[in-house]
DNA sequence: TTAACTGCAAATCCTTTGCACGCTG
DNA sequence: CAGCGTGCAAAGGATTTGCAGTTAA
């Protein structure tokens, strides 16, 4: 999602665009990673020196009510953050390195559908996450050397 | 999971049982629900009015080590404990009451370790939880008086 | 102009910790 | 009786908020 659509959908919702805001837009845009409210803020200080992390907060809250940005929390860490422009997917952990992999499955995806109606309810929105460590390369007899 | 199983994972481990100790297990024994450090500290004290809220989160602490106690972190809310002894389940939390049910899908915990093998992990836990609204009841058509 | 926005510092909430004393094994 | 365990109060980290000044529209 662009620095100019997430601008946009703020606009459109009569929220004003200061030049913290945008700087944290920019920096949103085009984090290909997950990164919490303080690393957001580390960045967008290089590119607009007098944004604090309360605005960091309170921009990103705004961007979540307007849906254009969804508050990723995984176990014991603070909030990360990603804009909602990808179809909906999920995150494995890497418990040794903090990386957030993306991935999505359909089958699951229905499974969970059919498991909430069975329970009697409608899904509003669902977390999975897996967590877990790389995978030893030679496992299969095949050691290296 | 009886209150003396726990005593004794904790004492095989060589952890002391302290009055304030066997009133939290007695508690967390025969709780059904998923209740918190605090919910857990105000059962616990009628039980041991010397118990303070630290060692509800001690105790818990060591007993989530030992693995016989789960920390269930839903969104935004204070973490919730349960007794490991059920084979394991993911929950659904509904959004209206903060009720907690129990589910479990082996169809869904097969293709969670298919996805991280193709992913190159290993799984080390999971979390699968769904967030939703009881269905309203009378939708098809059949609607009621 | 003026209501929305800002930075700052202080406040919240949940959880953990340091300390001096108490009690289990 | 040697440590582990305790309560208390204070510290901690992430996030929110009150306030008085600032600025976008």
């Amino acid at each position: 999602m662009s620095a100019r659509e997430l601008e946009h959908a703020l606009r459109d919702a009569g929220v004003r665009i200061t030049r913290q805001r945008s700087a944290i837009l920019r920096i949103l845009a085009e984090a290909d990673d997950h990164p919490d409210a303080n690393e957001l803020y580390s960045r967008a200080s290089a590119l607009e020196p007098t944004v604090s992390l309360s605005t960091v907060y309170r921009t990103l809250s705004i961007l979540e009510d307007k849906g254009v940005v969804h508050r990723l929390t995984f176990e014991g860490a603070p909030a990360r953050f990603e804009t909602a422009d990808t179809p909906h997917h999920d995150h494995m952990i890497d418990l040794e390195t903090g990386d957030v992999i993306e991935f999505r499955s359909d089958k699951i995806e229905k499974l969970q559908a059919e498991i909430a109606a069975e329970l009697g309810y409608d899904i509003v929105y669902h977390k999975l996450e897996l967590y877990g460590r790389r995978k030893a390369r030679n496992q299969a007899g095949r050691l290296g050397a």
